[in-house]
RNA sequence: GGUCCCAUCGUCUAGCCUGGCCUAGGACGGAGCCCUCUCAAGGCUUAAACACGGGUUCAAAUCCCGUUGGGACCA
């Protein structure tokens, strides 16, 4: 095995140290199921000081890519799981299982097999038909086949009677019979190893002490334990997540919606978020919902891990981010933003104004935006001079009528030499008072004129963020614009 | 088909291990009201669940058995 890292070993390690991993294989982009298991794994070693590995289970190299691999790396650096060692590649790896499945061919504990795969493939449905279970006969087991001429794929001896008992960190303990055992391929004639000898053989070699992964590989389990035994290594602790379902209840996937995490970054998620909601969906902390990443590793418990399946909704992930766009620091969020605006075709724009400025503008628009999509949307009609107006706006509101009045109340903030939120506020209800209107009346007319749009947040914040200048510029247009709309 | 897992509001869940505090709590979403310069945000109110059937017990969402229904894996 290739360099270890040193980080966990210049600590203190204790011999009960925790290492877990995560394992996907590279095969599409980083699915969110991933990464909550991921995010369980990573919990758990940053709460238990442990180390947390990330290894590319790349084996089946049909389907592995590295674009994936790195499609994997950049999705646990967005959300923020860093891992202490890795990534392995099974691929490098090679060497390990032969030898290792040698050594269990010389121990006795596996065996040649030379039957062909049509032979297998008839005796299987043979055994459907009369109702038993297509399991493979063992005929070649005990003819110890040293020097297998042509093709043949290696065994393991399955134990054949008895129990074997897991004590999941989450559903408890689960009883299977070994009489179900098959005598599984550990290595394929072509001499490439199993699923699911490979994983016992990493898992093994990297000291993992709990295999924590989907629900899927439960029945696994029974299979991969005498594997270890056989190879003389301990069995680690083993715990099984519940899956993660779509709307209509069946297993996550694209018609459900978006399932790549690096898809709801361009969706405007927060990390954050996503880790908190990820982590809510099948682990509870009575009844608290919101948790900094600190307490996360502080409460994080297998005890209140969910047992049962739970479906994806993405209406409360949505109402969570809108929770960390409104309360995380305004700078940190308008950091976030800054790409979308660029994509948004903003580039120009947010060059020319400071850092300062933009957590001003996210702090008068983050209760009203639920992702950073939106808050482009939102953000769009405070850079530049003057922002277009919307037609229907300025029809409804920027008729002749509105002149007159906005053109006294311009008098009146000219008259201030610098904005002052309170003064023009007080100015701005005296002209409401004298004109005998009300707020409505004058308010939706100033609102058109400064943003373009009906809808904005309060008019006084509004005129603080654009400045004195750019304020009284926008009512001169909103004005030479009512003149000019037909009436 | 075999083996294993699972089952509380539409959804995420608390409660279950260690029965009584549960006329089942919170959150999202829904409905209504309030606040209001628009849009939001916020506040308040409200509808909504222990899959079913047996048993154990003075007492069961909680323990036991079964049924049903979902799911995973094995090919």
């Amino acid at each position: 095995m290739h360099a270890i890292d040193t980080v966990f070993q210049r600590e203190f390690p204790p011999m009960t140290q925790v290492r877990v991993r995560f394992a996907p294989s590279p095969t599409g982009f980083l699915h969110i199921g991933g990464v909550r298991t991921a995010l369980f794994n990573w919990l758990y070693a940053r709460q238990q000081q442990g180390v947390f590995i990330l290894r590319i289970e790349d084996t089946d190299q049909s389907r592995s890519t590295d674009e994936s691999i790195q499609a994997i790396i950049d999705g646990m650096k967005w959300v923020g799981l860093d891992w202490d060692e890795g990534p392995y590649r099974q691929t490098e790896r090679m060497d390990l299982y032969r030898s290792h499945a040698m050594r269990l061919l010389e121990a006795g504990r596996a065996y040649w097999c030379v039957c062909r795969a049509e032979e297998l493939e008839a005796r299987r449905k043979e055994a459907e038909a009369k109702g038993l279970s297509p399991r493979y006969d063992g005929r070649c087991r005990s003819l110890r086949i040293m020097n297998p001429a042509g093709d043949a794929a290696l065994r393991f001896k399955a134990p054949q009677e008895g129990q074997t008992v897991v004590e999941d960190l989450i559903k408890g303990k689960i009883v299977f019979d070994n009489v179900i055992l098959d005598d599984l391929i550990i290595l394929r004639s072509n001499g490439y190893p199993t699923y699911n000898f490979s994983v016992v053989v990493d898992d093994a070699l990297m000291n993992i002490t709990h295999v924590v992964r989907g629900d899927d590989h439960l029945t696994n389990t029974p299979r991969q334990v005498p594997i270890f035994e056989a190879l003389g290594f301990p069995v680690p602790h083993f715990g099984h997540l519940p899956m993660i379902l779509g709307a209509d209840k069946t297993r996550l996937s694209k018609r459900h919606g978006a399932t790549s995490i690096m898809a709801y970054r361009d969706m405007g998620y927060l990390p954050e978020a996503m880790v908190n909601y990820l982590v809510r969906l099948g682990w509870s902390h009575g009844d608290q919902e919101l948790f900094t990443r600190e307490e996360l590793i502080e409460k994080f418990s297998w005890k209140h891990v969910q047992t049962s399946a739970a479906v994806f909704n993405p209406d409360k992930l949505l109402w969570m981010n809108a929770e960390y766009i409104k309360t995380s620091s305004p700078a940190s969020v308008a950091q976030a933003l800054v790409p979308l605006l660029e994509q948004a075709g903003l580039g120009n724009d947010v060059r020319t104004v400071t850092a300062e400025w933009l957590a001003r503008l996210v702090v008068l628009v983050k209760e009203r935006a639920k992702t950073l999509v939106e808050m482009v949307e939102w953000v769009k009609p405070y850079f530049g001079p003057v922002a277009p107006f919307e037609e229907e706006a300025a029809k409804k509101f920027l008729s002749p009528a509105a002149a007159p009045v906005l053109s006294k109340l311009v008098q009146r903030f000219e008259a201030f030499p610098v904005f002052s939120k309170s003064e023009w506020e007080t100015a701005f209800k005296k002209s409401v008072e004298e004109e005998g209107l009300k707020m409505g009346q004058l308010a939706q007319p100033v609102r058109v004129a400064l943003t373009g749009r009906t809808a904005s947040p309060g008019l006084f914040e509004v005129m603080e963020v654009l400045g004195r200048e750019r304020t009284l510029l926008r009512l001169r247009k909103g004005i030479e614009r009512a003149n000019t709309s037909p009436s």
